[in-house]
Formats: C-alpha cells, sequence, structure tokens
DNA sequence: GAACATTTTGACCAATCGGTCAAAGCGAGG
DNA sequence: CCTCGCTTTGACCGATTGGTCAAAATGTTC
C-alpha cells in the first residue's frame, strides 16, 4: 500500500478519523482534563494502545482538533463581504453561525471549554490570528457606520455579541432547552427569529 | 467552644469558608472532573485530610458551591419589578447582571462549566426552579409588551439574550481581552455601553 | 507463498486519583 | 495539672490515569 501525498495510508487516515470524531465528543462534553483517553478509544472502537499508535498523546488529540477547528469556525467571519449590503452582510453572518451552532454543537462546545478554562492550548492563536481578523472586520463595519448604512456601535462588541448569541444555543443548549420546555421541540427557529429581528432594530438605519 | 444556632463552631465556620473560596477558584478553572482534591487542598492550604474533614467527598464541596450559587446568581432576575418602569427595569436587569460577571467572574464561569457538560449536578434545579422563574418574569415582560410598553419580542430568548451576553464577558474574558488587544485595560465600561444601547433599541418604543 | 511493513493487542508501568484511618496535636473548662 | 472533644496529620488503600513495550496479527508486495 503506497502512501498518498499527505504520507498517509486508507487506514490511516480512516482511523484518525475516527479518533478525531470520537475524541471531539469526549473533549466537548467533559472538557481536557475532564476527558480520559480511555474514554476516547472505547468511544471510536480501538483499544488505547492502538489509539496511541496514530497520536503520541492525549494532548496531541486536542491539539490536532483545535488547530482544525479554528480555521472552520471563523469562517463566517471571514466571508463578511465589505462590498454586500452593509445590514444584509452582518444578519448573513448571524445565520451561518447560528446554523454553526445547530449543526456543529460539540465544536462550540469544545471551544467553549478551552476558552473557558483559559485558553492555554489556543492563546496564542486568539492574539496572532483571531484579534488581525476582528480587527480587519471591525474596520469594515465601523467604515459601513462611518457611511450612515448602519446605525453606530462598538463593531468589535457586536462582533462579540453575535458570538456570544449564536453560540449560547450550544453551549447552553441543556438550559435553552430545561427553561422552554418539553414543548419546544427545536428552539433554533425561534431564536433566529430573535436574532434577526434583535440585530436588525440594532443597527437598521 | 460553644456549637452557634447553625450547629457550627467558629473554626468550622472560618475552614469551611476558606475551603468554599478555594474550591470556587480551582472548579471554575477546570472545571469537576478536571479538578482534584489535592489541588482545592493546596489552595486552601491544608491537608487533604483536614479538608475531607469538613466535607465528606469532592463531589460534596461541589454540590455545597452550587446549591449556595443559583440563589445568587438569579437574583437579579428576582428584582425585575412587574410594577416598575418596563424599559428602565430591563436595563437596570441588563447593568446588575453585567456587574456580576465584572465582580464574580469565578461564579459565573463555575455555572458554564457546570451547564456546559451538560449539568448533570443542577439540572433538576434548571427544570424545578429556574424554569418557573423565566416563566413568571417572561409574563411580565410580554404584558408589557401587550401594553405597548416596550417594542415586541420574544420574551424568554429576550432573557436568554441578558444572560448570554453579560455572561460573555465573564466566561470568555481570555477571548474578548485577547482580541481587543491590551490598549484597553477594562472592557467592561464599553461592554455596558454597547448592551444599554443594544437592548434600548430592541425594547424601546 | 515468502518476505517485509503496518497495525493491533495484552500485559505492564509509575504517577495520580478520591478517600480512609489510627494516632497525634490542640485549646478550653474544671 | 488533667481531661475531653475538636482538629490535624502521615501513612496508606484500591482504582484510575497517561503512556510503554514486545509480541502477535494482519496486510501488502513480489
Amino acid at each position: 500500500m503506497k502512501d498518498n501525498p499527505a504520507g498517509q495510508t486508507r487506514i490511516q487516515r480512516h482511523k484518525i478519523a475516527t479518533i478525531t470524531d470520537a475524541a471531539l465528543d469526549v473533549f466537548s462534553t467533559h472538557g481536557f482534563r475532564g476527558s480520559t483517553v480511555d474514554q476516547i478509544a472505547k468511544a471510536a472502537e480501538l483499544s488505547k494502545p492502538n489509539l496511541l499508535y496514530y497520536f503520541p498523546s492525549k494532548e496531541a488529540i486536542h491539539t490536532h482538533l483545535l488547530d482544525n477547528l479554528l480555521d472552520i469556525w471563523v469562517d463566517p467571519l471571514r466571508q463578511l463581504d465589505p462590498h454586500g449590503d452593509p445590514l444584509e452582510e452582518i444578519l448573513t453572518y448571524v445565520r451561518r453561525k447560528l446554523a454553526m451552532s445547530r449543526d456543529m454543537p460539540r465544536e462550540s462546545r469544545l471551544f467553549a471549554n478551552e476558552v473557558l478554562q483559559g485558553a492555554q492550548h489556543i492563546g496564542d492563536s486568539l492574539s496572532n490570528f483571531l484579534k488581525p481578523l476582528v480587527d480587519e472586520k471591525a474596520a469594515v463595519i465601523q467604515a459601513w457606520m462611518d457611511q450612515g448604512a448602519l446605525k453606530p456601535s462598538d463593531p468589535r462588541h457586536l462582533i462579540f455579541s453575535i458570538w456570544s448569541l449564536t453560540q449560547h444555543y450550544a453551549d447552553f443548549d441543556v438550559q435553552v432547552r430545561a427553561v422552554l420546555g418539553a414543548e419546544v421541540e427545536d428552539p433554533f427557529p425561534e431564536a433566529e427569529d430573535y436574532l434577526i429581528t434583535l440585530f436588525s432594530r440594532q443597527l437598521k438605519v
């Protein structure tokens, strides 16, 4: 069996994908320190030594997950188009971000756990990678506000509020469902209505 | 040494307070499973057996913290006065909640960790205690909206958004500071400006 | 099917986990 | 001073932790 260009065999790619998925389950539910290699191995239906044949350590799995996540996670923000319609661009960003919370709740919780516990594994990425992106997009939003295309408000806190409100429905899902009660099967449609209204009133001139 | 009415000696009250504070530090930083009794004992400057003389188990400390927290945590919502000025009542709630994130970030993170990881220790309280309170206050807000005193929107999601946005500045403090950069010493004043503007535009008729 | 590389595993390791226990230390009242 | 109850501790326990290793199983190539 020859390696592919990335230096991985078919089996390696498949097993690494399986491990990654299992680890996402476990890490997102219990955090890094609260997760065990045995748990991940069991979730991946592998023996522990077999799992450690593909990743050198528990931390390596966690790092691998976070490294791959950050790019995906900020992608909706990167897509914010300076040449699009200001309000529609931001509302689209809100919709995309909320959809990610609905479709990728494990990723959201993994990220939340990491930041909540001090971001010791990705602290550098926040400063070196996330901050420049936010600075760039905040400048775009600020320009829109200066043109009078949006009501004025702090663009960076606007971005924080979009992160906070959308990820809330993934990270605090248990609480949201407990408070809404069993009669609400899916909180996301009403969440989208609420958030679109909120940000429209906040920004629409 | 005589007991006081609560059945505790002076030493017991002091040591339990010390342990509680140390445990809040540790649990809020690492979550329940990620924290160890040794860590808490060291933070409280006690030996492990001595700590376990005051609390029967690690879980008992955690439960003690959460039980005392929930009451304090929802207190600002409980103070929402049906007979006050609608907009001012809600903006006051936002300010109180943001002040709690500023002054009690450890409590906020303890709660966030617990809910994020499935609320296994307080899931029942969310349904039996938090839900009725939210239902009650959501009805008050709904009545205000029906009277035309506030712009209409989903009252329960309004409450979610207040929780989410205010606690964000405690729970994701590392990220907020990394993105704002070192030149912003204290994010809270600008956060309060932003949030008051946001909820005024959302609610003011 | 022989030869070789890759993958899988049971047994094992030192370190750490939550928790126990008997014994020693301690302060206050007589 | 002695006693008594509360407090503190070192030593220890079985279970679990992250990780290792040599050997066995399996897959691949010729």
